[in-house]
DNA sequence: GTGGTCTAGACCACG
DNA sequence: GTGGTCTAGACCACC
């Protein structure tokens, strides 16, 4: 797992951390059942305190994504691709209504828009299929 | 202007103000070349800090949306001002990597991606079209 | 508001102090809109670290009974009376299960559960209507 | 037995089976005077250590639920043992306290409550019947 | 060994 | 002054 911060950057490293290790998830780097580094360890590897990669795994767990096993530690979740949850893809929209907005004001198209997120899509499709 | 804040969100009001004006601008609620409120005018009607809506002002003149006349306070660019440059486009796709990336975990496929993608984006138009 | 912790006991902290809160939300002891003290005020009250109140209010945030006002803080929420949120009430069943089925093994009848149950609820009604 | 644990739930192993063993016990699924498998057959059979086992019938035992007997091991005690006394049933009230407060802060009405808590009764004593 | 909890002291963004 | 974040070092429950 090839997890960088950037302890100059704006955003909390636990999310940093935890946005990597939801990329390393949508590009199948980080397989279903696989396990994640104990807390100790992680922190120790990047140098950061334990109370922060404890923070990062906890908001992971809470999303879902990851279940903390006794023993084995932090486990990657298997996605329930039955259920294409309506209330997660509600709040998507408005999460994502911000981003629209920005980019209607800054003349971008339709077309463009659709464009850009399906790139964004597949940027990280491509890395899981290869 | 009908901009509602809310105290007990965990986003910065001055963000939330400029995300109001964003919106405002992308359903042509608010016309190119109209001036917004002085900041003094504003923050009185918001019953918030002076600074909180400068600080917004400032990040909208940043992101080349509205520019700041000495006489006549701030006012809305001109769509033809903003191109859709790909270095915009470049960073909007990185920023959307990350719900993508988060979408993905959740199991949503593809075609459920640019849906909900175009549905901000025509939830926006919808509005401007009225 | 009187909050006792105790110190020997093998609940944490921050759940005691949770408890406490909700005790006197359900008790109309601290009605809503009603402001809390503020973290660093009120550990300092129970001599208790700043961050172990901090988790209680997150918690307390989380379960949606609390909302964090910009300035004002922490401020208790109006109970949504509409909505007997059915995911909710199926949680809760589960939980009372355990309690239930500790009670059947301890020969508690029917009738004796729900007098108990009654009671747990008007214990915390009479203060109420106080 | 059937027994099913959770390593990736936050209640601790030996709880776990504590509660499996007493919803067996209220469903009659166990039967008074039934002997429970020895503490390395359990182990054993649910990949635990045996210290969580004996942890789990120890404080069986403390509850009064089950007796250990030198050579027969781990029996479960008749109901006619446990006798409803008014100091079960008051600490029981306590305990269920903490989640009629929290119904409240939910909106829960009186009830709705004593539905919940009717439904987890008799959740169990259906089964029992069978 | 693991994660969970608590403490203490620090800095920063927000308002 | 407020909460949010980070650090460092400690103890404990569970396994």
């Amino acid at each position: 797992m090839f997890i960088k911060i950037d302890m100059t950057c704006a955003t909390p490293i636990y999310e940093q951390l935890k946005q990597s290790i939801i990329r390393g998830i949508a590009t199948k780097a980080l397989q279903p059942g696989e396990e994640l580094p104990s807390v100790r360890q992680l922190a120790s590897d990047l140098s950061v305190n334990m109370h922060t990669v404890a923070k990062a795994y906890a908001s992971l767990k809470e999303d879902g994504l990851i279940s903390v096993h006794r023993k084995k530690g932090a486990v990657i979740n298997t996605p329930e691709m039955h259920t294409a949850d309506p209330e997660y893809l509600s709040k998507l929209t408005k999460l994502l209504e911000e981003y629209a907005a920005h980019a209607i004001c800054k003349g971008v198209t339709a077309g463009e828009w659709l464009n850009v997120c399906n790139n964004a899509y597949e940027a990280l499709n491509e890395k899981r299929s290869i």
